[in-house]
RNA sequence: GAGAUCGUGGUGAAGUGGAUAACACGUCAGGCUGUGAACCUGAUAUCUGCUCGGUUCGAUUCCGGCCGAUCUCCCCA
C-alpha cells in the first residue's frame, strides 16, 4: 500500500508547479515595484506568539493551530498566518531604528488543521506583504493596491475590493455595545449560529447568510468612527480614487484575527465552491507593541495562492509557453556515446538545455523521447559524423537536416535559437 | 466539531453476487536493419481504497467499520 500524504497536503508536480512560478515571480516584481523587500522568518514560532498576536479568542488560534511540544520542552506552533513572525523579527532585529520605513513581503507555507474544502488545505501558501512604521492612509492604499495589481498582473478577472473600518479598539467597544442592544432582542429571531455568534463575535452577526431581513436598521460601524477613525477612512478612499483603484464599501466587513484596527479589507472573486474571499488584510496599530515592541504602526495583506491559482485555471488563464529542453542528443554506437557525455555536458555549460538517452535505446525511441520533449533540435551521432568530427543536427518543426562540425554545434544552436525568438517577435 | 456524495489499471473510465474485469488514452516492442508526430500488429492490472468485520456455497459487486477524496456548515487564505 505505501504511504500517502496526510489530509489537507498537496504535491506540486512538474506540470502545475508552474503554474506555481509564475504566480510567485509575478509577486516578486511587484514588491519589487512597490519597493517591499523579501523577509523569510521560521516556518514556526512560539505558540504564546500567535496567542498573543492573532487572539486567544479566534477560531485560528483556539482550534486550527498545528501545536505540539518539542524536545526542549517548548510548545511551538506552525505558522497558522505570516504577520506576526514578520512582526516578531521586526521588533527582535530592531528593524525600526532603521531610517526608512519597513516594507517587507513573504511568500510561503501556513499551516492551519481544518477539514478540507474547495480552496482549503491545511497546508496552504500566501503571499503577503507588511508595512511598518506609518499611519499614513496612502500606505494602506498602497498595499490595497499592491494586492489588486498582483491579482491584474497575474491575470485573474473579477476580483473585487471589499473596505471597511474596524475603528480602534475603543471604537469596537462601543459599537459592540450598541450593537448587543440592537441584536439582544432579537436573539430567537435569529438563526442558530448566529446566536452562537452573539456571544462569540457579534461583529459577525450581521455578515449572516441564512436571513439578512432582521438586520435592517442595524447600527454601522462607519457610524460609530470617531473623528480619528473617520478622516483616516475618508484619505483611504481617497488615495484609492488616485490610483483608480475600483472598491466597495462594506461596513459588515470583519476579519478574523483580532489584531486589526481602522482599515480592514477583502479581495473577492467567485469561482471556488463557497469560498469567495481570497485574500485580505488591513492595519494593525496595537500590535507591534502588543507582542513586547515599541508602539509602531503596520499595515499588511495576506493572499491565498490556491485560490488565485485555481482561479486561474478555472478562467483558463493561459501560461506563456515554457522553454523546455532544446536539443536531444542522439547517440548510436559506443563511441559516439561517449562522445555525446561530452557534447552534452558542453552544451549545458553554455546555457543550452540538453537531454540525452540513457538506457541504450534505439534511434527510433531516442527519436520519440525528443519529439515528447519538444525539443527544437535533434542532434544525431554515429561512427561515420563521428569520424569526420561532424553532428547532424535536425530542426524537428521543419524536419530538415544538415551536417555541422563537433565544435561548432553550440554556436549554431544559440544563433539558431536567436533568429528564431526574432522571427516570433514580429 | 457536524453533514452529504464517492473510492476499479500510469490516466479517463464501463460492468457483474460466481468462470479470461470492456473500451479509450498512454507506455513498450515490431512493421521502417541510422531518423519523431500518421497508420497497422502485438504486449501491458500485486484483480476492483483496507493483511477489517458481517450476509452468502461464493463478493469487486450487499451491509457495517476504518482510511482517503470531493463538497457543504462553522471559519478562513
Amino acid at each position: 500500500m505505501g504511504f500517502q500524504k496526510l489530509p489537507g497536503t498537496q504535491d506540486f508536480l512538474p506540470g502545475s508547479v508552474e503554474r506555481w512560478q509564475f504566480v510567485e515571480s509575478k509577486a516578486r516584481d511587484i514588491c519589487r515595484r512597490f519597493n517591499f523587500r523579501e523577509i523569510r522568518t521560521p516556518i514556526f514560532e512560539s505558540t504564546e506568539l500567535y496567542q498573543r498576536s492573532v487572539g486567544e479568542t479566534t477560531d485560528v488560534v483556539e482550534k486550527e493551530m498545528y501545536t505540539f511540544t518539542d524536545r526542549g520542552n517548548r510548545s511551538v506552533t506552525l505558522r497558522p498566518e505570516g504577520t506576526a513572525g514578520v512582526v516578531r523579527s521586526f521588533v527582535e532585529n530592531k528593524l525600526y531604528g532603521e531610517p526608512e520605513l519597513t516594507k517587507l513581503y513573504y511568500i510561503g507555507p501556513m499551516f492551519r488543521y481544518e477539514r478540507q474544502q474547495a480552496g482549503r488545505y491545511r497546508q496552504f501558501h500566501q503571499f503577503g506583504v507588511e508595512a511598518l512604521g506609518a499611519v499614513d492612509p496612502a500606505l494602506d492604499a498602497e498595499v490595497i493596491a499592491l494586492g489588486y495589481t498582483f491579482y491584474t498582473e497575474v491575470g485573474l478577472k473579477g476580483v473585487s475590493v471589499e473596505i471597511n473600518s474596524v475603528g480602534t479598539p475603543a471604537v469596537r467597544a462601543a459599537f459592540r455595545d450598541r450593537l448587543l442592544e440592537f441584536l439582544e432582542p432579537k436573539r430567537e429571531l435569529l438563526c442558530k449560529d448566529c446566536q452562537s455568534r452573539i456571544d462569540r463575535n457579534p461583529l459577525r452577526v450581521l455578515d449572516c447568510k441564512v436571513d439578512q431581513a432582521h438586520f435592517e436598521g442595524a447600527p454601522s460601524i462607519l457610524d460609530s468612527l470617531d473623528e480619528e477613525c473617520r478622516s483616516h477612512f475618508k484619505a483611504l478612499k481617497g488615495h484609492l480614487m488616485d490610483m483608480n483603484i475600483p472598491f466597495t464599501i462594506n461596513p459588515r466587513l470583519v476579519r478574523g484575527l483580532d489584531y486589526y484596527t481602522h482599515t480592514a479589507f477583502e479581495f473577492k472573486a467567485e469561482g471556488i465552491g463557497a469560498i469567495d474571499t481570497i485574500g485580505g488584510g488591513g492595519r494593525y496599530n496595537g500590535l507591534v507593541a502588543d507582542i513586547g515592541g515599541p508602539d509602531q504602526p503596520g499595515v499588511g495583506l495576506g493572499l491565498g495562492l490556491e485560490r488565485t491559482v485555481i482561479l486561474l485555471e478555472k478562467q483558463g488563464v493561459e501560461l506563456d509557453s515554457l522553454n523546455g529542453v532544446d536539443v536531444y542528443l542522439v547517440a548510436l554506437g559506443e563511441a559516439a556515446d561517449r562522445e555525446v557525455t561530452r557534447l552534452l555536458h558542453s552544451l549545458r555549460l553554455r546555457g543550452i538545455a540538453a537531454e540525452r538517452d540513457y538506457q541504450g535505446r534505439k534511434m527510433k525511441a531516442q527519436m520519440k523521447s525528443a519529439d515528447r520533449l519538444q525539443v527544437r533540435f535533434t542532434a544525431i551521432l554515429g561512427d561515420d559524423e563521428l569520424q569526420r568530427g561532424e553532428i547532424s543536427l535536425k530542426q524537428m518543426s521543419t524536419g530538415e537536416q544538415r551536417v555541422v562540425p563537433l565544435h561548432e554545434l553550440a554556436d549554431v544552436i544559440i544563433k539558431a535559437s536567436i533568429t528564431n525568438i526574432n522571427n516570433e517577435g514580429v
